[in-house]
RNA sequence: GCGCUCGUAGCUCAAUUGGAUAGAGCGUCGGACUACGAAUCCGAAGGUUGCAGGUUCGACUCCUGCCGGGCGCACCA
């Protein structure tokens, strides 16, 4: 089922086409920005008019002249200088209600459709460190990442969910060199349960003892140099950690799941590899210097590099290969301007420079991928891990299953905070140098994509930290979520059950959190206020549950009734407004993907609580009196209670409650 | 210094990406429970969209310059 606006797009598309010629035929067809002007407008009269040297209101009356709506719409209106108002007919609603309740099936889309070119999409988020205690700074990561890859599993693309866990960092040298030493003196393993505490003596022990720190640096070398002791052990530090995540994935209700897992100790074999075939194809410099680096210009970061044609980059490369030519571009011979990407050694790192980036010193500033030391970086964990996710055979003997096909990405969403935005417009301009986007079947590109937002902070408009300065845990922060969300509970709902009122208080404290987070468009910072978090008016997660409760016990109360044949009369304006807003959702389903904006769902669920609200206080369901009446307004009921349950739970996460 | 980002009602935020008279919530004030759940609803007050120019039928949105906040800028992630 095609989505009404869209449906209205395509027949002012086919009309504009018709009046002018398929050259101007996109219509700029949107929800009417005021109810009094119906239910949509296409706005292509005025921008068209220009083009045309036609007056705006006349060009809109050509169009309406081709356009063939009668089936959907009351005949069109121009309005303003030149607006085209659609009104959808009052019987064309009830039937779109109807039909959508009319079987399980389409109720459990509500009329969202399946999106008809279906693409693979990774979507990276959550990503914690596993070498301490999951904190705030993971909170957004995981609850947007989670909301964009159910909408875009809603809309049928296949999404692989990718948890790029912290898991062989430099940390793990000090746990490791602490578990070596506590094994030795107690003979057994530490208890790490309080992975935090142990965490912090690792890192005391490291800033105060100069052996501890050696020591500490060797483990990682051998770590992963793969030697069994370090590896044993760090296994241990792992699986305890990994139990702590998954602890709090569970109580977030992440889709996220182990066989999502890839973190950088599945890269650590990769790396090396990463490094040499980047320095290979990249490599350039010395007698082409700057000529070779001359002739195209990048001012603007990213999109330029595709158009760099291949054979240059390989003729480039080719002209300079031995090392000793790599060496002679090190530092001095650093080109003032970087024109083109290309890899060298600099102050003994392996460096990518690209284009469009300067240092404060307006140098050309590197993307290191190997550290002078021989270690690598995150940057390097990222490039493996875009390589395995765009160009890498899968069939690895780590990883055969469950995905062991190509994944061929057509998108790679990165969920991660603003400010490592710079971090991966570099790593996405190195992966485009590499030509690793274009698809080696079809020729397409992939989409690169750093979905990236803002920073929870405390009520002072600081980074959000406990009073003493330490960053606030998440799992405590999920209990005191739900603690406080349970006392509201017992007082307004006492008669339920203890062990009901605990589940209850879980899904709306926990709901209430994920949904102040995905309310506010993810770009901007916002302040963690408990009271405002937590409230229970207005905009917020139990509003909505709330709403969908009080349908849920409508439908108690009604009994068994079948609604199979029952017509939609809406004859009252609450019951007009509800059913039109109902049949807006699949476009705001749409727009949401389209931006990977979940706040848009958030803005539009709210919206359609304050319609039902108001058609629940006007229009009486139960006791409306005439049998038709009543099946007419619980098929609104129905459609209303499918659409947030939609909405909430399966796109934005957030639990629904058949009573609260 | 360079780059990114934000600045909208007292407070917290929207505004379908260039559309019509800039909308909500909280707070304030005033109303509605012998009607399906009052965790609700209805009403009122509250604005020179940081400032100044520009682009055009039309600007919170785009371009330029200021002012103010946040973040980033060579071997941490």
């Amino acid at each position: 089922m095609i989505s009404i606006e869209a449906q209205i797009r395509q027949r002012c598309a086919l009309a504009i086409g018709k009046a002018f010629g398929a050259e101007h035929a996109p219509s700029a067809v949107v929800k009417a920005g005021d109810p009094r002007f119906g239910d949509y407008q296409c706005n292509s009269a005025m921008a068209l008019s220009g083009t045309l040297g036609l007056p705006p209101r006349q060009v809109a009356t050509r169009i309406i002249e081709h356009l063939d709506l009668a089936d959907m719409c009351e005949t069109p209106v121009i309005a303003g200088p030149g607006f085209i108002n659609f009104k959808l007919q009052s019987g064309f609603v009830a039937q779109r209600i109807e039909a959508i309740a009319a079987e399980s099936a389409t109720l459990a889309r509500a009329g969202v459709p399946e999106s008809p070119h279906r693409q693979t999409v990774v979507v990276d988020y959550a990503g914690p460190n596993i070498a301490k205690e999951m904190h705030v700074g993971h909170l957004r990561s995981c609850i947007i990442g989670d909301a964009i890859s159910r909408i875009m599993e809603f809309q049928a693309h296949r999404v692989i969910r990718q948890n790029h866990v912290g898991d062989f960092g430099t940390q793990f040298g000090m746990l490791i060199r602490l578990a070596r030493e506590i094994q030795m003196q107690t003979g057994d393993f530490p208890p790490i349960e309080d992975l935090d505490a142990y965490y912090k003596q690792a890192a005391q022990r490291d800033r105060e003892d100069e052996n501890f720190a050696r020591e500490a640096r060797e483990a990682v070398v051998a770590l992963q140099n793969g030697e069994p002791q370090a590896v044993a052990l760090w296994r241990r530090i792992y699986d305890e950690s990994r139990r702590h995540s998954a602890e709090i994935f569970q109580l977030l209700g992440l889709k996220l799941t182990p066989h999502d897992e890839r973190g950088e100790s599945f890269y650590a074999p990769r790396l090396f590899g990463v490094v040499e075939q980047i320095a290979e194809t990249l490599r350039i410099g010395g007698d082409g210097g700057d000529t070779a680096l001359d002739g195209i210009d990048t001012t603007s970061k990213g999109a330029e590099l595709t158009t760099t044609p291949p054979e240059d980059r390989a003729e480039a490369a080719g002209a300079l290969a031995s090392p000793q030519a790599l060496e002679r571009l090190s530092d001095a011979q650093l080109p003032d301007v970087v024109r083109r990407p290309f890899a060298c050694v600099s102050a003994g790192a392996m460096c990518v420079f690209l284009p469009g980036y300067v240092d404060k010193e307006k140098k050309p500033l590197p993307l290191i991928i190997q550290k002078a030391d021989g270690a690598f970086l995150y940057a390097t964990t990222d490039l493996a891990a875009l390589r395995f996710r765009l160009v890498e055979d899968k069939l690895t003997p780590e990883d055969q299953k469950p995905l062991h096909e190509s994944w061929l990405a057509d998108r790679v969403i990165y969920t991660t905070d603003a400010r490592q935005a710079q971090h991966f417009s570099m790593v996405f301009d190195t992966v485009r140098a590499m030509r690793w986007h274009i698809h080696s079947q079809s020729g397409g590109t992939v989409d690169l994509v750093h979905a990236s937002f803002g920073s929870i902070l405390g009520p002072d408009g600081k980074p959000f930290k406990t009073r003493s300065g330490e960053s606030v845990k998440l799992k405590a922060l999920l209990l005191e979520a739900t603690e406080r969300a349970a006392k509201v509970v017992a007082e307004k709902n006492p008669s339920l059950s203890p062990d009901r009122q605990k589940l209850i208080a879980a899904a709306v404290g926990i709901g209430a959190v994920k949904y102040a987070d995905l309310k506010q468009d993810r770009t901007g910072d916002y302040e963690f206020v408990w009271e405002r978090i937590i409230s229970f008016e207005g905009n917020t997660g139990p509003y909505l549950q709330y709403a969908y409760a009080r349908i849920c016990s409508i439908f108690r109360k009604a009994g068994g009734i079948d609604l199979t044949g029952a017509r939609a009369a809406l004859v009252e304006p609450a019951e007009q407004n509800l059913a039109r807003s109902l049949l807006k959702f699949p476009d705001i389903v749409e727009i949401a993907a389209r931006d990977l904006k979940p706040h848009y769902i958030c803005t539009y669920l709210y919206e359609l609580c304050g319609l039902f609200s108001a058609f629940y206080e006007k229009c009486p369901v139960l006791k409306a009196g005439d049998a038709a009446t009543v099946n007419s307004r619980l098929i609104l009921c129905r459609v209303t209670q499918a659409v947030l349950k939609i909405g909430l739970q399966e796109l934005l996460g957030i639990p629904v409650l058949d009573e609260m």
